[in-house]
DNA sequence: GTGTTGGCATGGCGCCGACAA
DNA sequence: TTGTCGGCGCCATGCCAACAC
């Protein structure tokens, strides 16, 4: 799938006839310098915007809305010769502290998964603040403490990697919240997605198990990292993922949705062996510092509503939508559904260590001002965090710098920074992380929106059936189509506002201010931002 | 005491022999609009800076170091017609990700407890860095886990408004990260100053309990909040604080500092009755969300170094150094003291509440802009937690609006917000909280810096006693004269820097630039700005 | 002695079309 | 079609003296 190219069309059966309006209509696109510079906005590709937008007026205030019911208003700007769809920023967020004016600063700074992470919108806020501020911040990690379930320490996820697990196989798991010596046993009886309905072809897979105890209210799903093998380990019978290289397997297992337990669409599908660890987290709380390096090449893997970039990530999307995703659900094995994620790119931070050697030719402004942060650097300690260190370099020699001496604004840099902007320039070029055995990995679990996004489009479609249209299109229609073949000053017309649309003719009349609202997931991130078609709302300027 | 007004010289007995070079020099200042506007710099009181600053020339650099250990830049400028001491912004911190540049928006911002608390550098930077995005910062509150002991349940602290104690009175207090039905018993048996020789006079006051088991490293010194009856409650012999009146009692214990244990400097004194609080949390962990809001008259209460304020404060300030400050202190009991801080305008949250109402006359610049924020609302949660709402208005009309749309700043308000400035202001001048039971308290516990000032001082006694001088004057010099009738350029004479000295006359000559350190507890407050002499350090710019 | 204000310089941010790939 | 750049305006920041209390 090519980069801002629309997802196309899932018409898979819908037993609960809410499939069609729910599937999102979505694009990703890889940010440029241009997006994540303070100089301009975000350039949305026409396709993607023609798909996703309704019909706009060249200079129009945006209503969006992310998986978690957060609002976010930005400005949408059709303009430049030739003539394109622009996102600005000067905009802020409603019902929240979060300005959308840090969109260009949080383009490319959070591995998505921090954003689809459990974190609830204060605890995003204030992540979101210390990454446009450039410092650091802390996150308190209790194992198995549901309030706190995002962080997963490095050396658990990398021991994960060293086991594949088999349909079949028992294994242990600790409960760190409960006696330490209580250890609960399961049987793992295989892998499916997380939440068929909510993300068809999801990547993040779950491991499904089945208690001894058959206790209800009882964890059952879980990730790779907490598990540890206990009696046979068979070897055999192994998962195998469809359409997956066996050097994306291991990828971090997603958190199961505990909180909205779903037990339909899950499916087991064997294939391509996976791995587990053993659980080893005996710290009752781990601290984990962050700080946050520059580099324009970061590629973020896309998690939650997962709009897959090239062709590789095409197949896997199709993994899931073959027939075996309408196969009746054993609903009442009930609790038996965990998560393995499959990366798009690979383990995450081999991409982050990747990165650091891989900028190239960025500019002094670029590296030093106008880029966003892009990555995360992780620490990891068993008290709260002190500032620590960084080895970087290139490969020739290697330096040590303070982590929080990336904190430094540009502007303040340039005032009192002894380095001058080209030795700089060069240090921050060969900037890596030599983390030791003490590095954390930062993975997000399942997405547990505060308003489900499953939710709200149920209510949005018995809302709508009444009245309402997705994008002008009457909600119940058959099937809401990409939107290239339609017109939308038709469609726009159901709303009276016949000559009100997209000015894809720059000689179009305009007319009144008209509101649009779109729920964009994961907007403040503009590399993963997909649009979802939403109804049209008249709110007047 | 009045404001800007150096404290006095202590000459206590000091058996160490080191209190001389300890005492600190000082200065605390209300904050005037023009100190916290972005317009320009803050305005020392020319006492103060005769008495802190060492000579300086009319623009200088400053290297400033606080309690922990963490080094300030600002700049120093002496302008104005007529002349005056201006400390500037623009200048970062160093081995650090704050910026000094923040200094204006943390003038009024943090109550200085929570600086003193026992933050470590990067938990502090991210709280930093919320504040001065004025949005929102989470805490992970793990009771009695002594990184994290600085949050206070609202309700635990005020329940324990509800009960007086008295000495000889029993109580339990629950162990949380142990089993919850083991439960210590101790025997309370006074009140004292918290570390006399550090803070004398401080008004954080300490209750002193004896542990009925007597166990070694147990703790000693507990908040009202963290204990409830047991037995025998007389009601008789109630504590009283002398110079304190009843309505600052109950005002939130400070947290012992227990990893420098210290048995001496501390005195039982009774007087007016103080009040303790049954031990109420049970849940693992709380979490409470901070939200910012702005008053330009939030007065805040100086804590640690305490630099009083106001004639009443004079009063408690001599309280503690009366000739019971010399008696001996019961070493061998160890293990019994306690905190209980004793306010300076009253109960925090009071006057938290009370600012919003007292608000006069701001500009809706002041209010919306240009004042920093200056107060913390706090919000509790079991869980994490999530965007609430505030209720806010007036006596005659409540309003209620998200925690967080405090957070936009004006520009952008100015833009996009539907409310107009005058309403805004309405608004915001009514603004107070309406927190129910589930409020919380954010107070101090005792500092624990990394670098205790003490040992500090220790240290530079010792390296001093060679070659140092302090502020130009030798540190075996019989005491350090508060400075006003010193002659500078004579003291800095013995720097070899006859001319360079602080250009109390203009026509003065100035000679070749000199770095000056000086010592700067909480200084990330300006409104608790404790400049302290340190020794001069001949660094060229 | 110091709080406030207006004047003014600087620089970051961001809107625009031009231009090129 | 879209990434980048120069031009330019707006505005926040912050330095300075004037002025008032």
């Amino acid at each position: 799938m090519e980069e801002g190219k629309i997802e196309a069309e899932l018409d898979d059966e819908d037993p609960e006839g809410i499939g069609k309006s729910m599937t999102p209509h979505m694009f990703c696109k890889t940010l440029t310098a241009s997006d994540t510079s303070t100089h301009g906005g975000f350039s949305v590709p026409r396709r993607a915007a023609e798909d996703c937008f309704p019909p706009l007026r060249p200079s129009q205030e945006l209503v969006a809305k992310d998986l978690h019911g957060i609002e976010w208003k930005f400005r949408h700007i059709y303009r430049g010769q030739p003539r394109r769809h622009l996102l600005t920023t000067e905009v802020v967020m409603e019902n929240s502290g979060l300005e959308f004016v840090e969109l260009h600063k949080l383009k490319v700074v959070l591995p998505s998964s921090l954003l689809l992470a459990q974190f609830n919108a204060s605890t995003l806020a204030a992540v979101v603040n210390a990454i446009s501020m450039r410092s650091t911040f802390t996150i308190c990690y209790n194992p198995r403490a549901r309030s706190s379930e995002i962080i997963v320490p490095y050396r658990k996820f990398s021991k994960s990697l060293a086991h594949s697990f088999s349909c079949g196989m028992r294994f242990k798991i600790r409960c760190e919240t409960e006696d330490s010596s209580e250890r609960r046993c399961s049987v793992c009886i295989g892998v499916s997605d997380v939440d068929r309905a909510r993300w068809p072809g999801s990547k993040w897979k779950c491991l499904l198990v089945r208690w001894d105890d058959m206790e209800v209210n009882r964890l059952n799903r879980v990730s790779p990292w907490e598990i540890e093998p206990s009696g046979s380990m068979p070897g055999t019978n192994s998962f195998i993922l469809p359409g997956t290289k066996r050097s994306r397997v291991g990828y971090p297992a997603a958190k199961p949705d505990l909180s909205v337990p779903r037990d339909g669409n899950e499916v087991s599908d064997f294939g391509e062996p996976l791995r587990f660890h053993k659980g080893l987290a005996r710290s009752r709380s781990i601290w984990v510092q962050y700080s946050i390096c520059r580099s324009s090449s970061f590629q973020t893997a896309p998690v939650g509503h997962e709009v897959l970039q090239g062709q590789e990530t095409a197949s896997i999307l199709s993994y899931g939508r073959g027939p075996e995703a309408n196969q009746a659900q054993d609903k009442n094995a009930g609790n038996v559904i965990t998560g393995v994620k499959v990366p798009c790119h690979g383990n995450s931070w081999s991409t982050l260590t990747q990165v650091y050697n891989t900028n190239t030719n960025p500019s002094p402004t670029t590296l030093l001002g106008s880029s966003p942060p892009s990555a995360l650097l992780l620490q990891q300690s068993s008290s709260p965090p002190q500032f620590t260190s960084l080895h970087y370099g290139n490969q020739n020699k290697l330096e040590t710098c303070n982590m929080d001496s990336f904190c430094v604004p540009q502007r303040i840099l340039k005032k009192h920074a002894s380095l001058d902007s080209s030795s700089m320039r060069e240090d921050l070029q060969g900037l890596r992380s030599m983390g030791g055995p003490d590095r954390h990995a930062a993975f997000s679990h399942l997405p547990v929106p505060t308003q489900p996004f499953f939710r709200d489009n149920q209510n949005l479609v018995s809302i709508c059936k009444s009245s309402c249209r997705l994008f002008g299109f009457p909600l119940t229609e058959g099937k809401v189509a990409a939107g290239k073949g339609d017109n939308p000053a038709a469609s726009a017309s159901a709303y009276g506002h016949e000559t009100d649309v997209l000015p894809r003719n720059e000689e179009q009349l305009y007319q009144p201010p008209l509101m649009t609202k779109v729920i964009v997931s994961s907007c403040t991130k503009a590399s993963d931002m997909h649009v979802v078609r939403d109804r049209l709302l008249d709110i007047a300027l």
